[in-house]
This record gives structure tokens, C-alpha cells and sequence, in this order.
DNA sequence: AAATTTGGTTTAAATTGTAAACTTGTTTAT
DNA sequence: ATAAACAAGTTTACAATTTAAACCAAATTT
């Protein structure tokens, strides 16, 4: 009846993180930080999260000579979102 | 953009206990505890929660000689549900 | 060149969640 | 009648998670 929740993905930050790169090709991260109103060292943890959970993909790099990292969300991430949506479904019904 | 969850709701028992509640008038812990599949004390503590968050009412009595504890959503619960489901739908946009 | 900002990471404390152990009383079996 | 098993929870203690504060290195501004 009630469907397991992701546990990686049930956490306010994480969905949200997840939520952006669902809909976008690629964000770094002080875009993330700007629009989910995350503390740097919280949104940092969170995406090592989603990171080792294969959900997403994390690439370092520079943006002129400021480092930047860029997140994008992976298949599987994309996956497991859609599965979330639907399992919550069953809870919001 | 992304709105605060209510961190009572965003609790995968909590959340499913509201969601039974939501939709009878009364439930009994023993009925609640089979529908979750969660554990007495998980159950217990979580109920403690959502009563102490004004969102559901537990009456303790009798069903024959057996203690029975009923619960029902209370109208501020009700729409702090509400709420919360509103609120998600942003994130799962 | 000193102070501030950017872009993060690490650490450590607070919160939360969960299960195991316990309690109180009831029913069933001996 | 007594012991064993079960029902209905509660308490407690541990594990996991979250979060913010402190830190770091490099770049930029003053």
C-alpha cells in the first residue's frame, strides 16, 4: 500500500538538488546554492550523497580562473526521481 | 521557488499515518501499525510526534477488555496536509 | 599588501529515526 | 490455578542524518 521512499531522495535538499537538474542539461554548484538557499558546507554533503548514489555527476573544473563545479543529473538519477514522484503519489492520494 | 516542507510531515511514517487519517474518521494504532508495517515503537514515537504537533488526537480506551488507542487528524492536521502536498508538488514539478 | 570574496571541504554538534527491550494486562493451554 | 504466549503499546538507547560553524586556498577588490 504505502511504497518504500527513497531514502536518498526523501531529504528536503536533495530533492530540490534534484528537482533543478531533472530540468536543466547542467548546473553548478553556486547556482544550486543560490536557488535552494543551502548553506555551502550542507549542499556540499548532500551532493557527495547523491553522488555515491550514482544519481547524479559531479565535474571539476574552471570557470575562467574561479574553480567550478559542474552537476548533472545521470540516468539512473533521472530514474529514481520519476520513481520517487510516483511512490509519493501513493502517500499524497 | 522551492517552498519549506513542514519537517513533521516530511517523515515517511508520518507522512503515511496523515495519509491513512486523512482519509477515515478514526484509525486504531493496531490498524495503522498493519497498514504501515511499522514496528510498535516507531509507531508510538511517531504518533507522539504528530499529536504533539497538534496535526492528530489519540484516545486511549477499550476495544472489550484490550487497551485500544484511536486516532484521528484534527483540522489544523488536515491542513498542514494539505499544505505539505501543495509544497511538494513544487519540488517534483 | 591587506582585506574581502568566491568556491568550496571538513568537523563536530544537534536532531531524527529506529529497533530492541520492557511493561501491563489478557487469553490460551496444561 | 499456573504458566506460557500474545496484545498493545511505551521507554530507552543507539545509529544515521542533518546542519551549521570553522576552515582552507585561490582570486579579487581596496
Amino acid at each position: 500500500m504505502f511504497p518504500k521512499l527513497d531514502p536518498v531522495l526523501h531529504s528536503e535538499l536533495r530533492l530540490a538538488v534534484m528537482s533543478i537538474l531533472a530540468g536543466v542539461e547542467s548546473a553548478d554548484f553556486s547556482y544550486i546554492k543560490k536557488e535552494t538557499g543551502a548553506t555551502s558546507g550542507n549542499l556540499s554533503v548532500q551532493l557527495d550523497k547523491l553522488t555515491a548514489a550514482g544519481y547524479i555527476t559531479m565535474e571539476k573544473g574552471f570557470k575562467g580562473k574561479m574553480p567550478c563545479t559542474t552537476c548533472r543529473i545521470t540516468p539512473a538519477g533521472l530514474d529514481a526521481f520519476n520513481l520517487y514522484v510516483e511512490a509519493l503519489k501513493e502517500y499524497l492520494k
